[in-house]
RNA sequence: GCGUCAUUGGUGAAGUGGUUAACACGCUAGUUUGUGGCACUAGUAUGCAAGAGUUCGAUUCUCUUAUGGCGCC
């Protein structure tokens, strides 16, 4: 089977949403966050590490797993959840994201037929198109593929975004039209910047093509503003089907993804808690630290006092800072361990608030604790 | 004891008679939102062993002292 979703119960006061979704590897609850595992590994951790964080599914990367190692050895090995011993729901990027990243001349590299780029590991040329994405994660055999996006900075013109927009849909259109893989679903994905017109028309035509789930994606990147981002979740929930996932795609910060579940998402993703880690840093419930910084020396606490996470049940603040200062990689793998504990933690907080109709009391109370410090 | 060469920040060091003493590491802080990049950004010697002199001006020249390396008795 693909995956099937169950919208379990709407908050009073919100749109936000308590759902389950069933899955061939075990069943999630929703709102919930994933892990990014990029290179068919969330960097450092072992699968059972993730497990333990309370992580339902896992993400991959179609774009770097095509490089390295290729599909085909994927395939080989038994696709991805045996290759990566991971024994729970994985959701493969298209590569969508790395056209925004990676092609440099935005309209000479994208194309109707699919886009243009350079190689990040050999500077070779490469053409990535919606029926190849959708092959490689056929292969891949992730249990939710993506569809082959493109992904506009948020600096883009309402033009060029309408152009965009249009063209991802053709994309999708071709991508669906491909795909074969019975056991896995096929999320679209809704474009359209800060825009309500675009972001209506991008969702009410990706929603006719009838997906197995939506993503909201075009958010968090760039330099967007966070009031755009929010636009952007506001301008396109209204138009998607009350009993299908929403997945906001790369986000992102403890804030967004109240945000985000006060207005009826379901899903994040984000890359945060394991790169902000391997630079030192943990979220606090008071806000992000940096374990860098040389107060820390001599600081015999957890990183967080209350944290059931691996990390925060038996290291102090004190030895993690000397992991960071002398570079060893167990640092990064503790931090990496207690971010993503954080944001899963807080999804769970937000499941309960949710089921007892005080989302609102919830983020409020989160948010006076979390502004008080940093952000 | 005599001669000789050295002495620049936390470290390794570059450098010049004249505006803010290079660079690297370290240190300090910040950034990070569908992960190319444990990366990026910023700050970090009011002073060039100490003192005196020459000079309009000295870290740079001269002398004395201190410390250290090397050589000779």
């Amino acid at each position: 089977m693909k995956i099937e979703y169950s919208l379990l119960h709407t908050e009073k006061n919100t749109k936000a949403r308590l759902g389950k979704i069933k899955t061939n590897y075990g069943c999630v609850d929703t709102p919930m966050f994933m892990p990014v595992g990029t290179r068919a590994t969330v960097k450092g951790l072992t699968p059972e590490e993730v497990k333990e964080c309370g992580s339902g599914v896992c993400l991959a990367n179609t774009y770097h797993l095509w490089l390295r190692p290729g599909e085909d050895i994927v395939a080989y090995c038994g696709g991805l959840h045996k290759f990566m011993n991971y024994d729970g729901p994985i959701l493969t990027d298209s590569g969508g994201f790395q056209v925004f990243s990676l092609a440099k001349n935005k309209k000479k590299d994208i194309t109707e037929e699919g886009v243009h780029f350079k190689s990040h590991i050999d500077g070779q040329n490469l053409f990535l198109t919606p029926e190849k994405s959708i092959d490689i994660q056929n292969k891949l055999d992730s249990d939710i593929a993506m569809s082959f996006d493109e992904c506009p900075p948020a600096s883009a013109s309402y033009e060029y975004l309408k152009n965009s927009i249009e063209r991802t849909l053709r994309w999708a259109e071709r991508g669906k039209k491909v795909h074969n893989n019975k056991n896995q679903a096929l999320f679209g994905i809704v474009q359209g910047g800060a825009y309500e017109d675009l972001r209506k028309f991008s969702a009410i035509e990706t929603v006719k093509m009838d997906f197995d789930g939506y993503s909201i994606g075009g958010v968090a990147n760039d330099g967007e503003s966070k009031e755009d981002m929010y636009k952007a979740i506001d301008y396109s929930i209204p138009y998607l089907p009350e009993n299908k996932v929403r997945y906001l795609m790369g986000v992102g910060e403890p804030v967004d993804i109240l945000e985000g579940v006060e207005r009826g998402v379901d899903i994040f993703d984000c890359v945060l808690p394991t790169r902000i880690a391997r630079h030192g840093q943990a979220f606090t419930r008071h806000g992000k630290i940096n374990l860098n910084n040389a107060k820390f020396k001599k600081d015999l606490d957890a990183i967080e006092k209350n944290c059931d996470c691996y990390c925060c049940r038996n290291y102090t603040r004190a030895y993690i800072r000397h992991l960071l200062s002398v570079g060893e990689v167990l640092g990064g793998r503790l931090l990496s361990i207690h971010n993503i504990r954080f944001l899963i933690r807080l999804t769970e907080e937000i499941r309960i608030a949710i089921k007892e109709d005080r989302f609102l009391d919830y983020k409020k109370a989160f948010l006076e604790k979390y502004d008080s410090k940093n952000k």
